[in-house]
Formats: structure tokens, sequence, C-alpha cells
DNA sequence: GCCGTTATGGACCGCACGGTCAAGAACGCG
DNA sequence: CGCGTTCTTGACCGTGCGGTCCATAACGGC
């Protein structure tokens, strides 16, 4: 009966999130998420809403992906816990010192911009690094069941120091540090996991 | 013989530093700047060139007071290097968990938001936090001359380090993590560093 | 007190922004 | 094949933007 959606809702969210991160959202023009994602101003905001609207989508999109590849990283990934953390933050120092390390992160990046007059991004930022901190903390827990921690280190107490250390990593990247340095901040942070 | 500046050029900078900083810069415009510092756009205009280099002197002036009050703090403060460290990194977790964590540091908000088009805002971005680095890095090793921190212990490694987990504390702050976890992520870090 | 010089305020400009809307195209169904 | 529904396209709107400019005001020196 209707005529269906010439678009696939994902790969614009894609389109639009990729345009949201490079430019920022205010410097990110509704003619910028035209081309960018190829649909017509009533396409974008029959489907979505408005400019704000679209990019809270965005944003959500973005944090999924975000938390499923780091669950999947850290709590089904191949190796031990300890060997998949260890795993996880040198890859986040390599990554961030890369011309993609640039970027940052989105949520990052948007809260930083918008944090004080935006609550919608700042309960989204929260929430996400509040669970990545929930995943640091079950990996370390994990890895003390294992013995491949000391027994009494607290993996919350551990997760939160991580945790900061690895969004630490990612903003001085985003400065440009250099690759030799980002490697060493990782490996001073695991080495400072108190072990057996 | 000519018509003096009826301003006092640090209150302008001063003024329109923190309209950015709680704005960003897109989001700022130019009425915002007027109000903010009583100017018209005629004596803006005239004393520092266009919104852009205007944006690059508050971040200047932000830059050297930032830069200023750590120097003074960490080299010239009282009591030994460590406990100056400490205190440093205490303030650091108490100031990101109130009202006031939540605006951020200007620059870092800056980079988050102009990174990747801005390479004077990414210059002064990196050479800020290098110069950090290096406040951290001198302390360490006069902590290290004291034998406050072990002999064995690197301080520019130490440093990196710290200088990652503070970002990464000022960063939690603005997404508003709570004040009991930003000071436990400072007291272990803290405690991370080899003591004697 | 006059004059040269510069600062000042505000009118003004062109543009691009976010957002609206209506006319028509494309589809599924009967 | 034609109908109803929805999607799509693009012209259009008002607004606020960054930036320019000029008439005027305020000052210091003579």
């Amino acid at each position: 009966m209707p005529r269906p959606r010439g678009f696939d809702e994902e790969e614009v969210l894609a389109a639009a999130c990729n345009r949201f991160w490079d430019n920022g959202y205010a410097a990110t023009s509704l003619d910028d998420l035209m081309s960018a994602t190829g649909l017509g101003k009533g396409s974008l905001y029959g489907a979505f809403g408005d400019k704000h609207q679209l990019f809270l989508r965005a944003l959500d999109d973005y944090r999924e992906r975000f938390l499923c590849g780091i669950r999947s990283t850290l709590l089904e990934g191949t190796g031990s816990p300890w060997r998949r953390l260890k795993a996880f933050v040198m890859a986040i120092a390599e990554g961030a010192s890369t011309e993609q390390g640039l970027r940052g992160c989105l949520l990052a990046n948007s809260s930083a911009e918008l944090n004080n007059r935006d609550p919608e991004v700042l309960a989204r930022s929260r929430s996400t690094f509040a669970a990545l901190e929930d995943v640091l903390a079950q990996c370390l827990e994990m890895a003390r069941d294992r013995g491949e921690i000391a027994a009494e280190a607290d993996p919350r107490e551990q997760a939160r120091l991580l945790l900061a250390v690895v969004e630490g990593i990612r903003f001085l990247g985003q400065t440009g540090i250099g690759r030799a340095a980002t490697r060493q901040i990782a490996r001073s942070a695991l080495d400072a996991v108190p072990k057996g």
C-alpha cells in the first residue's frame, strides 16, 4: 500500500554519524548531511525529525556499536581475560596515535562541545562510560578469579583507573601525542595493576 | 594624539574565553561576544581581527593562565614535590566532579570540537599538554631526588601516565561521574607510582 | 580650544542556516 | 491497471550569522 523507503536507515545513520564526527554538531549543516546521506531534506525530516533528533539517533547508533565491540573484545574474545584486557588497552594506544586518532571518540567530542547545554548528550555520555567501566570491571574480575591479577585487587577500582587511563590516552592521541608515548602509557598502566 | 582604548584587553579576552568555554566555538556568535565583552563589533574587529583570531587569542590567554597556575603549584608550591603532586592530582579529582567540572577544559573542548579542521588549535593543544607533561616530569624528578618515589621510577614515564590519568579524570568528570569515583581514581593512580 | 588620530557604535550586507511545504513520483495491493 | 498511501524532491521562508563600513565621539598634543 504505502511507498517503501528508498534508503537503509542504518546506512544513513552511519553516514550522518561520520559527518558529525568529522565536523562536530554545530558545524555540520543540513546540506552536509544531505550530501553525506544522499537524502533530501524532506526525507531526512520525515524519517528522523530535526537535526538534533537525527544527531541523537546517530549518537545512539555509535554508542551501540562502540559498546558491542568492546563487550565482544573483552568478555568473549579469545585468550584469557587479562590477555584480552592487555590487547584492548594496547589497541587503544595504537589507534589513538594514528590519523584516525585525531578524530577521537564521537561521544567524547560531543560531550566536550555540548555538555553544558545538552542534557540528552550528557546522559548518553555518562551511561556509555559507566557501561565501559562495568565491562572493564567484569573482565578484571574474571582475571582475578583466574589468578591473573592479585586477589586483593579491587576490580571496580582498577576498572575506573583503567577507564581514566584509556580515555586519557584517547584524548592525548587527539592532541597529536606520538605513538611511543601512548604505547608507554598503556604499558605502564597495565604494569600498575597489582599482580599475584 | 590618538584616542586611547576604552577597555582592558585582558578583561575582554577573559570574557570571550568564558563565552567560548561555555558555548563552544561554533555556537558562540558575535552577538554573544559583544554582550559578554561589552564591546561593539567595530571595537572587537579593530582590536582582534575576526572571530577566529579572537578565539585563538582567548585560547592563548587561557593556556598561559593554565600553565602558570600549574607551574606555581607543582614547582614552587609549599611542601615537598611529592606532596605537591598529590595535592595537585587530588585537586583535579575534586574539581572534575563539581558543577564546574562539567565545563571541562577549554583547550580540551576546543580540540574535541575543532581538531580535524583547525591546525592552530591542534598545535596549541599539543604544546600545552606537552608542557604539562614536562612540569609533571620535573616534579617527579625532584621527588625522586628526595627519595619520595623509587629511584628506579622513570619520571618521564610516570609523568605521562599521570598526565593521561589527570586528563581522563577531567573528561570523566565532564560526563558527570561522581566525586567518589574521581577521588578513588586519583588515589589509585598516586598509589601506583613506585615508592621507595 | 582646535586638530589629527583613533576608537566606537550601529546600520547595513550577503549568505547560509534550519526548517516548512506542496506537488508529484513510486510503490503494493486489489 | 488504477487507486491510496507514503516517500521524495526542491523551491521557498524567515532568521541570525560573520563581517564591513562610515559617521561620530573621545582623546592627546600644540
